[in-house]
DNA sequence: AACAATATTTGACGAAGTCCAGAATCGGGC
DNA sequence: GCCCGATTCTGGACTTCGTCAAATATTGTT
């Protein structure tokens, strides 16, 4: 979505028929400053600029966002769940396997990409998700490291903070 | 992978450079007889076939497989870690959002499909993976609840067998 | 049969997230 | 301005998925 108009955040929530709070207005900024945020990194920048919340109350606000369709949640694996203000748009992501960055990309197909299979069971699709596994330009930089390890490595032991 | 020719599965396991152990023969064989299997299958079917296995060693197994290719392994978001034994084709899934059913799905593309986002940012890309979410022509008979209800459900309540 | 390397078991532990339930607070329609 | 229902807070218990480390057992080879 990701307003051009100078929609006011409250408005949008309005819209959207979600009531007004300060805490859900925190949460969608969070999000929108920086997408690919997890709900604890949330949780750390709401803190930051309203003062407090608990846990509950952004697990709470992250969902009623989705629900409405204010946000994406999408989670890839060995990760904590990931939220985005960019919804509506069929994008993908592109994630580092060794230091998780994550970033969007816009598929090369259409306006719904990947939506349709070549043979769909019967299933009535709703959502084709994309997501590219490799090395970000840094991480290819630094460790030489190509491929000889043949360590289990997978879920790219996600030091926090290695995020966008 | 899933050989035609009766090959030994545990030549099979030998000529990846795999030691042989009872475990990681009934896990093999767990998998490749119900693709899309959890950890957690895993070691049930197991149990059933040699006994006992501690929840290590199927984890460890499952790793050790997958390291050497005789195994994939990929996650569905709100779903744990699921294991396959179709391995070398880049094909995708579908999974339904209400029961959790998982099938398999060729890609519309060539060999190694979707492995081209439109701009690869920089990044060396090893794996793109596609899910495809949506309700199963089960599914879709039953509760005829279309989309109406804003629940937020989107880890389908995993109830557990639900599965293919 | 014995040995060293490799696997497996065992049990504790950690992260991420959910659920609960009562109390306090807030938003917005009247 | 008031009031009621929606929202948040507190804060702990709990679940699920998965990992770590030390002790024990097994494999395959000599």
């Amino acid at each position: 979505m990701s307003v051009q108009l100078p929609v006011e955040p409250a408005e949008l929530l309005r819209r959207h028929g979600v009531q007004v709070t300060a805490q859900r207005l925190a949460i969608l900024r969070a999000v929108s400053d920086r997408p690919h945020r997890t709900a604890d990194d949330v949780a750390e920048v709401v803190r930051a600029e309203i003062g407090a919340i608990s846990r509950q109350g952004v697990y709470d606000g992250l969902g009623v966002l989705v629900d409405k369709g204010l946000l994406r949640r999408f989670q890839p694996a060995g990760s904590p769940t990931r939220y985005e203000d960019r919804v509506g748009d069929n994008h993908h992501h592109l994630v580092c396997r060794s230091c998780g960055q994550t970033v969007d990309v816009d598929c090369a197909v259409g306006t719904s990409p990947c939506l349709h299979p070549a043979n769909d069971q019967g299933y009535e699709i709703d959502e084709g998700e994309v997501i590219y596994w490799g090395r970000c330009p840094d991480c290819r930089k630094g460790a030489g490291d190509g491929r000889t390890r043949q360590s289990n490595r997978k879920s790219a032991t996600s030091t926090r903070g290695g995020e966008q």
